[in-house]
RNA sequence: GCCGAGGUGGCAGAAUGGUUAAUGCGACGGACUGCAGAUCCGUUUCCUGGGGGUUCGAUUCCCUCCCUCGGCUCCA
């Protein structure tokens, strides 16, 4: 197990990682609420716990990884009522779309995404448990944490609940004792889904649901919790109140991480302002490279700007030119045959394809800098550029002790690793006869066959570049319409 | 008001108590080219919100002020 370094959002400050039972590590991320389509904010937390999670699966943890889906609550309540539809079926449809959006994005880590409602007996027994111990109080049907109870309360956020709140918009309440009460089961209104309880018949309210998933699955007390900045307070901090009022085990868990949000003009992107970007929409338009070039490209602890199109834009130039050596590189791999002779690395290439690998490792493991690791590559991609006229003199073995850097990008940072698409059969080969047909026809000065040449091929996705040494193809798909 | 995170070059965005403050984008110049594209090389040595302080030395540590954003409702 590779040793690393995260910062804590309780401690505020960056320290080591110790599992509690190596090498198992228990991670739970704040997932999403399904009632509308995801957005490129959540596609940021998502991609951020993500290399998290392949980060420590690659250093040797075995990670158990669960993401919640909070599929009964106020928001999809409304949203049902406004369309008329059955509130759980509304959740199933927009998970489902957020799985496809995840899995498009490369998204692979998460073990396990719970639903709320399949956790309502563990609920049920939590918020027994906790009325039991006079930390949560039942009225008019619904149950309540008494905040009052937890004196911890607010010290993840720094904030305390005793001062006057001029800028407060709790609204009061008179069922609650105080308004920073919260409601761990909510009285059930006539059409919605809702379970029997010995308060009468409910649902959950919204901050109990992981404790009580995280309670059964990673137990009293585990290592990593992620989520939104915005989720520290209250969520977070009631999560927190809640699990270690039942439990009476403190700490819940030992290293809360927060990503940053993502901003618009300085705003962060939400529903309520309007300036959203829907996930899909970009993943249509730039592919999850670039996408995630764009996320990990930042500290994920600070805001990050997005600009549209700008923002994607430079992505898209950067992150071609970080992975065209790569793409160089699998394209000889590929079309050479596998016992092809060759020279060998120089032996400090060989050492500085390691070096880029392990110190790319090193930034991620200091509280993942997947920037630093980022600039790293660049850096590898800049030493590579000079050779690459001589690629097609290498080895098989020398072409993949170069790709070692991208590899390592590819794997843990889900960053290229596609294979440049090459068309099968006789297509390469025809591609080859037409090629010939056309640099004879420049070498007679007939360019205009020459040019036409190049547009037909393009037209069925075969890209010519001319260069110094001859005519490079490349196979993409063809334009669309 | 309280809590928290930030203010770095044209832009995005790192890092560090100490040689020319990374990297990328963009821009400019050059090479290559029939053209196009791509690529390569070089330049972009006058960038760390204001003011104090600690220090031989701070962008980095401390104080203060200003500004922005986030949280204090649901929110990744």
């Amino acid at each position: 197990m590779r040793r690393f370094r995260v910062y804590d959002s309780m401690s505020r400050s960056v320290r080591p990682f110790v599992p509690i039972l190596p090498p198992r590590v228990g991670l739970f991320v704040c997932g999403m609420t399904p009632y509308a389509e995801a957005h490129i904010g959540h596609g940021r937390t998502a991609v951020t716990f993500d290399v998290v999670a392949r980060a420590l699966r690659r250093w040797g943890y075995r990670v158990f990884y669960v993401q919640n889906v909070t599929n009964l609550d106020d928001k999809v309540l409304a949203r049902a009522g406004e369309e008329g539809v059955d509130p759980l079926l509304l959740a199933e449809r927009h998970f489902a779309a957020y799985r496809a959006s995840m899995a498009r994005l490369g998204v692979i880590s998460v073990d396990h995404y719970p639903f709320a409602t399949d956790y309502v007996p563990e609920i049920l027994r939590q918020i027994a448990t906790l009325v039991e111990r006079r930390a949560a109080y039942a009225a008019a049907g619904s149950v309540y944490f008494d905040v009052g109870s937890f004196p911890e309360y607010g010290r993840l956020s720094g904030n305390r609940i005793d001062e006057p709140r001029p800028g407060a918009r709790l609204e009061p309440d008179p069922a609650k004792r105080r308004p920073e009460d919260f409601a761990l089961w909510k009285a059930a209104s006539p059409g919605e889904p809702s379970w029997e309880s010995p308060w009468g018949p409910g649902r959950p309210g919204w901050h109990i649901e992981d404790t009580a998933i995280t309670l059964r699955l990673l137990g009293e007390r585990y290592d990593l919790h992620g989520g939104g900045l915005e989720l520290k307070f209250p969520h977070h901090e009631a999560e927190i109140a809640l699990a270690e009022s039942t439990t009476g085990t403190a700490p819940l868990v030992n290293y809360w991480m927060h990503a940053g949000l993502l901003t618009m003009k300085g705003e962060k992107m939400a529903k309520s302002l309007g300036n959203v970007v829907r996930l899909d929409t970009i993943l249509d338009r730039v592919g999850p490279g670039v996408l995630r070039f764009y996320y990990l490209n930042a500290v994920y602890r600070n805001p990050l700007e997005f600009e549209d199109p700008k923002s994607l834009d430079e992505a898209g130039e950067a992150y071609d030119r970080l992975l065209l050596p790569a793409r160089r590189i699998s394209e000889e791999i590929a079309r050479a045959p596998s016992d092809r002779a060759g020279r060998e690395l120089p032996p400090d290439l060989a050492r500085e394809a390691a070096a880029v690998v392990d110190r790319m490792d090193d930034f991620l493991a200091e509280d993942f800098n997947t920037r630093e690791a980022i600039g790293a590559l660049f850096g590898w991609s800049r030493r590579l550029a000079p050779i690459f006229p001589e690629l097609s003199g290498f080895a098989i073995g020398a072409l993949l002790d170069l790709e070692r850097p991208y590899r390592w990008a590819a794997d843990l940072l889900g960053l290229g690793g596609e294979s440049p698409p090459l068309p099968s059969g006789a297509v390469g080969p025809l591609v080859e006869v037409v090629l010939a047909a056309r640099a004879r026809a420049r070498a007679r000065g007939d360019f205009a066959e020459s040019d036409r040449l190049r547009e037909e091929l393009r037209a069925v996705g075969v890209t010519v570049e001319d260069g110094a040494s001859g005519s490079r193809w490349s196979y993409t798909e063809p334009p669309a319409g």
